[in-house]
RNA sequence: GGGCCUGUAGCCUAGCCUGGAUAGGGCACCAGCCUUCUAUCUCCAUAGAGAAAGUGAGCUGGGGGUCGGGGGUUCAAAUCCCCCCAGGCCCGCCA
């Protein structure tokens, strides 16, 4: 039962106000003590005071509302705690891993990650995996017909210069490390010779030049090259827990953009120019016009994308594609969305781009022609080992390979949840000390949590009958409360892609469980208490499992 | 020059869409709890066992705040509007 949906309900019909208005200016106290929702009646009348009594007056209580306090201009709602928390538990232990779910019926697209085929993924694919694998996640627990795909950068200049490295100083051998790394070598000592020998750019654009003239020994090259990084990548995804129902190759249509290109120039749509380049005019929606082709009848990068999001919706016939794409690219989005809203595309107001803040160093900002590019096998690595050291030292015993399957979920949790737990739309510093951490608000201490849940369950399973009535600690109160928010929260976040929404519900979550382990024993010979607190820690390690599986991390049961 | 975004304690962050009661958290710092180890005690006798549940990646308390600055709207502004300041990203017939 969502409370305060039935609130909603009961005051709409006390006052004169629409539902939707209520359903707002519904809030919680800022205190437990005050109530568990407030109503603030400023807007009922000249004296707010008067008419939050005159409202108290005209309330019939329902049975799930235990009291109504005039607090000033607000009105107080106590729930019937004894009443909900049999609602509650057994609403979550009968729903178990559904719990929270909604029935939407969408069929949604969500591309992300976007690798370039020259090096190996880097810190921002780390967010850019993190935000898009939950986003996927949420979205399908959202009830909708979900379709993870990706899109694989593996043409252009950057690939030419890996190529002509490996050519020059390869020696023809064959990877002995993971391919993207091995290539990804090539590319740095590219960028490295070019400092002595700029004829290197040329060389390299020469190449370029061959591989689009089809030239057989450089195609050959290039997909040997291209599928050394592809299965490194492969490595990773399946590492970081993610997978793509489709990865669409820009090398397989990057000319094909010129027909629509040609088409809305002959309907009228588009513009050529003095040196017959087919221009879109965007004065419309104010922003600057942009060249859809070159005058030499080439494409350029948005001519594919406008194909793309065509392919796309003949492959799928989306009612929804999200791109998560780094917010560097938000003009170009702009311009992609409004180019193809011209051109009358009915699919042009469902494209929605997922924008996200760059991921910096302390030093700054990560240059790969500096080199102060972290790669993300490298930070997996790191905050695996780091976990590794802990789980050895807590648990010396435990043989060699569960230390290591531990220390992986345990290093994985760390990264991602340090990745989801801040508002999208921000950059983010790297900071490896604070970032590495498994203290204080980190996937760990959710994990940790839940382990802990796990822990009372295995030792004493709940047998008989339960007394919710006993349940009447503030902290058993406050956590019963939380856990019946947790539908609510998933509706909140879906709306706009809020999933710093859900690591912080989780984190209250925890910390709201972890104050209740300390002041109530589970374990004890009233029966029927015994019963309504472990259905308690059960409901809860089944709420922590599915928010933590909303952000695509593992719940373990021991750790 | 223009567009988009961000600015909340020493540091990081939630809240901003949808204005409401003392601005939530975390890190670090200080004071505790507790855990581990050591010590100690009890049982037992030459070697052990125990000292109260469920994993201490935990819990409790404390200090620390011009919500970037100014103006406006409002009974009420971190939240809405305007101006300014600082920082980031973008403004290629690159990708």
């Amino acid at each position: 039962m969502d409370f305060k949906q039935e609130l909603v309900i009961l005051l709409s019909k006390a006052t004169s106000l629409h539902s939707e208005d209520i359903a707002i200016m519904i809030s919680l106290p800022p205190d437990q003590k005050m109530g568990d929702y407030a109503f603030p009646c400023f807007k009922l009348g000249k004296n707010p005071k008067e008419e939050a009594e005159k409202l108290k007056k005209k309330i019939v209580l329902p049975s799930f509302i235990s009291k109504v306090d005039v607090a000033g201009p607000y009105l107080n709602f106590y729930l019937n705690k004894p009443e909900i928390a049999k609602n509650v538990l057994e609403t979550i232990l009968k729903s178990k891993e559904n719990y929270g779910q909604q029935k939407e019926k969408r069929k949604i697209l969500v591309e992300y990650c976007g690798p370039n085929t020259n090096k190996p993924l880097h810190l921002g694919h780390v967010r850019n995996m993190a935000l898009g694998n939950a986003v996927y996640n949420l979205l399908q627990f959202l009830g909708n017909d979900v379709h993870p795909v990706n899109i694989i950068n593996d043409r252009g200049i950057h690939i030419c210069q890996s190529m002509l490295a490996y050519q020059k100083w390869g020696n023809n051998k064959k990877p002995d490390k993971k391919g993207d790394h091995f290539v990804g070598d090539f590319y740095v000592l590219f960028a490295k010779a070019l400092k002595e020998n700029p004829a290197l750019k040329e060389e390299a654009q020469q190449l370029l030049q061959q591989w689009e003239n089809k030239d057989k020994p450089t195609h050959e090259l290039w997909k040997k090259m291209n599928g050394w990084v592809l299965n490194g990548f492969a490595e990773t995804y399946k590492r970081f827990g993610i997978a793509f129902e489709k990865e669409y190759f820009e090398s397989q249509y990057y000319e094909k953009g010129k027909d629509i290109a040609l088409d809305g120039l002959k309907k009228g749509i588009f513009e050529k120019d003095e040196t017959n380049a087919i221009i879109a005019k965007l004065d419309k929606f104010k922003i600057e016009d942009k060249v859809v082709l070159r005058g030499d009848g080439t494409s350029i990068y948005i001519t594919q994308d406008l194909y793309l999001a065509e392919q796309r919706f003949q492959d799928y016939r989306f009612d929804k594609l999200l791109y998560v794409v780094a917010s560097e690219q938000q003009f170009h989005f702009k311009q992609l969305f409004a180019i193809l809203e011209l051109l009358g595309k009915p699919y042009a107001k469902s494209l929605y781009h997922l924008s996200y803040g760059l991921v910096n160093l302390p030093t700054g900002r990560m240059k790969s022609r500096e080199g102060t590019v972290v790669d993300a096998d490298d930070i997996l690595d790191e905050m695996s080992a780091l976990a590794e050291k802990e789980v050895r030292s807590r648990y010396p015993t435990l043989s060699e390979k569960e230390i290591k399957r531990r220390a992986e979920f345990i290093g994985l949790a760390a990264i991602k949840f340090f990745m989801l737990k801040v508002d999208p739309v921000k950059d983010i510093v790297f900071n490896p000390e604070e970032s590495l951490s498994f203290e204080g608000e980190t996937g760990p201490y959710i994990q940790y949590t839940h382990a802990r849940a796990c822990s009372i369950l295995r030792k004493a399973p709940k047998k008989g009958k339960s007394n919710y009535l006993a349940l009447k600690e503030p902290s058993e109160q406050g956590l019963i409360l939380l856990l019946s928010r947790f539908p609510a929260m998933v509706q909140e976040v879906a709306a706009q892609f809020k999933i710093q929404v859900v690591s912080h519900y989780l984190l209250t979550l925890a910390q709201s469980f972890n104050e209740f382990y300390h002041s109530c024993p589970v374990i004890s010979d009233e029966k029927e208490l015994m019963n309504a607190r472990l259905a308690l820690v059960d409901a809860t390690r089944q709420v922590l499992a599915n928010g933590l599986g909303l952000l695509g991390i593992h719940p373990p049961e021991e750790m």
